[in-house]
RNA sequence: GGGGCUGUGGGGUAGUUUGGUAUCCUACGGGCUUUGGGAGCCUGCGACUCCGGUUCAAAUCCGGACAGCCCCA
């Protein structure tokens, strides 16, 4: 495999075959095969999704695929955004269709017409959907799985309020939600409110979810939209309020993606292959039995398996003999398994368990009568190196800069910057590193890195 | 959006300049043997991206499509 710090991008390439997480071989630019490895732990984000998103109380909902030209053809800035990289359905077998359907690039055109519907008064409000679906955008010709997808999963959550002050509650529940998930992933990141030319068409503002990579590159992994009253003016959102006047709704939204898998791949693993954090595993402890003819082995193994699988683990026994106890260390390291239990004659004779933790080096043994809590004890440690590491990262690429000649290395920048975008552009031109906008999570006051004048500390970086 | 490079068994490749029998590694199937950090031997299966052109003959030369990688905007 290729040296993780080397080359990223080769590594990264790699790594997604030879762990399984996806099949790039697919016949269709930008759309891959999910394996079943990769779909297993792309389901496990969808799950903590799912229960952040009910504790907000967000409901989930399933909206089609298919968008009809009329709900698109809003006169809209929204839909300008996305006009150039939208698939269309304009037949079928035999015959043209009289209303041309669209793939959803993104559902506020296929809710909002059913908000109309849904929203009637001020009891109805608020109203907070979210669906996890597939998404089509036919935009970039340099596509890569998981970053850069033409059909890429998508998680979508769309709420409507009485007015703008409840909607700015809603963005603060966001980031609440983006840090509860932020706590399993460990992904280093900073949340920056993009500038006003780079925001998602039709918001008032966005705020991103930008994760470094480990080659100081950025990669945005979530963000949260306000949209004031921009779309319920566009698809007639209204509610009677309490002094029965009509009034349009506040709305807001964030996105994810199967990004956030990416990232996980791009920031955790190294040179041996994937590291996943223990609740993302597909699988969180693997047992490896050692043969021989002094002991049973596999029946010991068994135990240990069945033990930790009533615990409520994803554990998994590899019994397949065709390959070496060190065959089988290589391969789940490379398939990024927090916890491997060893097993062989030594362990069965002593009633111990001897547990190897990925990224730590050396092997712990432990009395079996502690099998549970060994374990357990094993996954935090191997969270909280992965989470050291991943600190790491954020403080050796993102770096604060003071003049322009310090941002033209290989990382992220923090500098500050007045908001104007002539300087934004002056700094794009001295380092190739766009401005992500002024950080909501770092924020800090200084003097613009060009001009002089008051300013925030903003990010600069180059993105994938 | 502009430019460059590349498509050979499942994966990685030699062969392409100079047109003529397609190389090796790995993976995979079968068999024997082995197993405390990627074992060994025997044996077997499997490929020139697609469409068109030039030619007695195309993996090789030409054109296009599709796919992948890289750089720039």
């Amino acid at each position: 495999m290729q040296a993780k710090k080397k080359d990223f991008s080769e590594w990264y390439n790699e790594i997604l075959e030879s762990a399984e997480l996806s099949d790039k071989r697919y016949p269709v630019k930008g759309m891959n095969v999910w394996l079943p490895y990769g779909l297993k732990a792309m389901n496990l984000i969808d799950a903590a999704t799912r229960q952040y998103n009910e504790e907000a109380e967000i409901e989930e909902v399933g909206f089609p695929v298919l968008i009809t030209r009329n709900q698109l053809e809003v006169e809209f800035e929204h839909l300008k955004g996305f006009e150039g990289q939208l698939y269309w359905v304009t037949r079928t077998g035999k015959e043209q269709l009289d209303i041309e359907l669209s793939l959803r690039p993104t559902s506020e055109s296929a809710i909002y017409p059913m908000f109309s519907l849904w929203i009637r008064n001020h009891a109805d409000l608020p109203k907070k959907v979210f669906q996890i679906c597939s998404v089509y955008r036919y935009e970039t010709k340099h596509t890569r799985s998981f970053l850069r997808m033409r059909e890429f999963r998508f998680y979508e959550a769309h709420t409507a309020h009485a007015d703008f002050q409840d909607a700015e509650k809603q963005i603060t529940a966001y980031m609440e939600i983006w840090s509860k998930l932020n706590s399993l992933f460990q992904i280093p990141s900073v949340i920056n409110r993009r500038p006003d030319w780079d925001k998602f068409p039709g918001a008032q503002y966005s705020l991103a979810v930008d994760s470094i990579m480990p080659d100081g590159r950025t990669l945005q992994v979530a963000t949260m939209h306000q949209y004031g009253e921009n779309f319920s003016r566009t698809y007639d959102i209204k509610y009677t309020d309490l002094n029965g006047e009509q009034r349009y709704v506040s709305q807001t939204t964030y996105g994810m993606s199967e990004r956030l898998l990416g990232a996980l791949i791009g920031i955790h693993g190294d040179d041996k292959g994937l590291i996943f954090p223990p609740d993302i595993a597909p699988v969180q402890v693997i047992v490896v039995p050692i043969p021989t003819e002094k002991a049973d082995v596999n029946a010991y193994s068994k135990k240990i398996h069945d033990i930790l699988k009533s615990a409520g683990l994803r554990v998994k026994l590899d019994l397949r003999d065709n390959y070496t106890p060190g065959w089988k260390y290589n391969y789940w390291e490379m398939k990024g398994v927090p916890a491997r239990i060893e097993v062989g004659e030594r362990e069965v004779q002593g009633n111990t368990l001897t547990i190897s933790v990925r990224g730590i080096k050396g092997k712990k043994t432990y009395d079996l009568m502690n099998l549970e809590e060994s374990v357990k004890k094993s996954l935090k440690e191997h969270f909280s190196s992965l989470s050291e590491r991943s600190g790491k990262v954020l403080k050796e690429n993102v770096k604060e800069a003071k003049t322009l000649e310090e941002m033209k290395g290989q990382a992220a920048y923090f500098a500050y910057w007045c908001g104007k975008r002539e300087c934004s552009d002056k700094i794009e031109a001295a380092t190739e590193k766009p401005c992500l906008g002024v950080s909501v999570s770092h924020p800090g006051k200084g003097k613009c890195i060009v001009c002089k004048e008051s300013g925030d500390r903003s990010m600069f970086s180059r993105t994938y």
